[in-house]
DNA sequence: TACGCGTGGCC
DNA sequence: TGGCCAAGCGT
């Protein structure tokens, strides 16, 4: 066992953190049971998503599949739509196909240990160790962004992965093991932060040896930056738009305004900033009366809500008061 | 281990 | 404004 985890385990690392998290913990839907299907589908949306953004998402997609045999029986361009501007639309298809398997194979049951959650798609060692502690209180640690943070700071020193899972594994003193985790998590993401950690806050400050900030890591590489243009077409309430090829790589399958090339003059009806992946977009959008040849269809307004959209035809969209 | 995968909010 | 970042996973 590590030293600083022998020493926070010997003088109550667990205890202290778990008052703390008593007394702070932000109030969120997902922490108002333990139902496991409700716990996977906030940790899949939660998978390098900020809360604010998941939680606009959660509420409706519980809504519309509030079990996992819902879940299971929806059309996945349902399941799409309900996770457009969430982002990382492959969790939502693991997500799918997961949930078909629970009811297929498991005759609707989730297993009951983080090694039997491991075999479902999308689930990965954190989530598995997340959803089984805190549905199961099963005693496994988790490490996130936040966890690994606060763990190097505590250590004052850089870890390596394995090094940063036996630790978490080591501090983890508590029969409440599901919140334990998440209160590891829940200082990270509100006192331990990146940039400037409130120290001062920290019911922890007394097992830290960095006290704040360790060596900045590598900056990690710039954006490119990119224009791009998109035609907008209306007629009788509805808009022309077009399917992603099945087989791209990027958000397969999802609809979106047809692109224009670059040097296509017309009326330009807004523009707007867009990051995907590694590149930041100047969006423009153009008036146009006739679609360009090839796929595409007229959609009624009434059904772009339904649509499984990408985030970006979504904010141009809305930006254009038709959704 | 490194990379590709989305998005929106913050300063 | 532009750069940074957030409860990872599969390959």
């Amino acid at each position: 066992m590590s030293q600083i985890a022998n020493t926070a385990k010997a003088s109550g690392f667990a205890s202290s953190l778990l008052a703390w998290y008593d007394q702070h913990a932000r109030k969120l839907p997902w922490r108002e049971d333990r139902d496991p299907y409700r716990v996977w589908v906030s940790e899949m949306m939660l998978q390098q998503t900020r809360v604010a953004a998941v939680l606009e998402h959660y509420r409706r997609f519980l809504n519309k599949f509030p079990t996992v045999s819902k879940l299971a029986a929806a059309r996945e361009s349902s399941v799409l739509a309900a996770w457009s501007g969430l982002g990382y639309y492959r969790r939502a298809r693991m997500l799918h196909a997961a949930a078909k398997l629970v009811v297929k194979e498991y005759q609707g049951k989730f297993p009951r240990a983080s090694e039997g959650l491991r075999h479902l798609p999308g689930i990965g060692r954190y989530t598995a160790a997340a959803i089984a502690s805190i549905a199961y209180d099963e005693p496994v640690a988790v490490v996130d962004g936040n966890v690994e943070r606060v763990l190097e700071r505590m250590s004052g020193k850089r870890l390596t992965g394995e090094q940063t899972w036996n630790t978490a594994n080591n501090l983890l003193d508590s029969p409440r093991s599901g919140d334990f985790n998440q209160a590891m998590m829940e200082l990270g993401a509100t006192i331990c932060l990146p940039r400037q950690p409130q120290c001062l806050l920290c019911p922890v400050s007394g097992f830290c040896a960095a006290r704040g900030e360790l060596q900045a890591e590598a900056a990690r590489p710039r954006q490119k930056k990119r224009k791009i243009f998109f035609g907008l077409a209306r007629r009788n309430g509805h808009v022309f738009l077009v399917q992603r090829g099945k087989t791209e790589s990027l958000m397969p399958g999802m609809w979106e305004l047809p692109q224009l090339p670059s040097r296509a003059r017309a009326k330009r009806l807004l523009s707007l900033r867009h990051s995907i992946t590694v590149t930041d977009y100047q969006v423009n959008v153009m008036e146009i009366a006739t679609p360009q040849k090839g796929s595409g269809r007229w959609m009624s307004r009434s059904r772009l809500a339904s649509l499984p959209l990408t985030g970006l035809a979504r904010k141009i969209l809305q930006r254009a008061e038709l959704l």
